[in-house]
DNA sequence: CTCATTGCAAATAATTTGCATGTAA
DNA sequence: TTACATGCAAATTATTTGCAATGAG
């Protein structure tokens, strides 16, 4: 891995997720529930980019009797308060990522496997600003995936070879 | 408009995407209808990027029996040719648009009334090879869309303000 | 004639919502 | 006590597919 260009930032500071969600609940009215610390918790610790049902799966053998809609309508909760994102990649379902403050990044995505990996590139984001401006666009949002086969599917086919 | 930036190239060659469109349904043992011509020709005269619904009632206009289902089929029929190309961006429609021999162009989406853009920038398809190599990956193919607020709405929006 | 095509309706698949019951504050 | 939250089931939405009747080659 080339360590300048790895976009992987400081760990993430949960406790200033966790802020962030409660205040957006209190702004809001929310309750503070045992479903939804369990499914906020559960997201920190899942790897990135879960799908509802992964998270489900893992929430279930914390506490089988969770539903699929109190998960699906706590990622939303989490997304509108700004500590997770929702993202949508080919194969069709929602998938939510945790936010990365200030930082942006892309994905690369494996045709074969499913691996989704981040990437960062300044230069690009730059000439996207570029290319928004000179169309008259003002850019409030992007969407930059990269599709192919990743150097793990690629050993693998080799070795099949 | 930067004439130097606007990303159409010349008038598309409708006869050469018959031809094709007739070589791989010939390979294939497939039949030429009065519906896959219709559908066909009337997809050449939509603005591009309809939806199947959009160029169905367009279908419907010269043909009210055409089922939604034999423009489905028709338009992934395309697809498969090589003729034209599935997009979805935000919206959850299917769209379709003229594939584009070579050249390949991204686009631009307005937030709020929907028109979609193309632009091309030969400088971010360079970059985007450059992290894909740099990842190790095999590079296939790519999405990437700027959403924003078009100058259009952007005009209307102060107009009002 | 034979097998692809069509149009309708039913099946999918992933979300999204309505509602009776439960529960935080 | 009063809304908000939960879990279930039903509704939605955009496709996708099965099939009997039709039609191209």
């Amino acid at each position: 891995m080339h360590p300048s260009i790895d976009p992987r930032h400081d760990p993430p500071h949960l406790e200033s997720f966790r802020q962030t969600l409660q205040a957006y609940m209190d702004t809001k009215g929310l309750r503070s529930t045992d479903q939804r610390r369990l499914i906020v918790e559960t997201f920190f610790r899942a790897p990135n980019h879960v799908s509802i049902e992964e998270l489900l799966a893992q929430v279930r053998a914390e506490d089988p009797k969770v539903g699929y809609a109190t998960v699906y309508r706590t990622l939303k909760l989490m997304a509108e308060s700004g500590i997770a994102h929702e993202r949508e990649f080919g194969d069709g379902l929602t998938r939510y990522e945790l936010a990365d403050g200030e930082a942006h990044h892309d994905h690369l995505i494996c045709d074969q496997c499913g691996r989704i990996t981040e990437f960062e590139e300044p230069e690009i984001e730059r000439l996207q600003d570029q290319v928004a401006a000179t169309y008259g666009f003002e850019l409030r949002t992007h969407k930059h995936e990269l599709y192919g086969v990743c150097p793990l599917c690629r050993a693998g086919a080799k070795a099949k070879a």
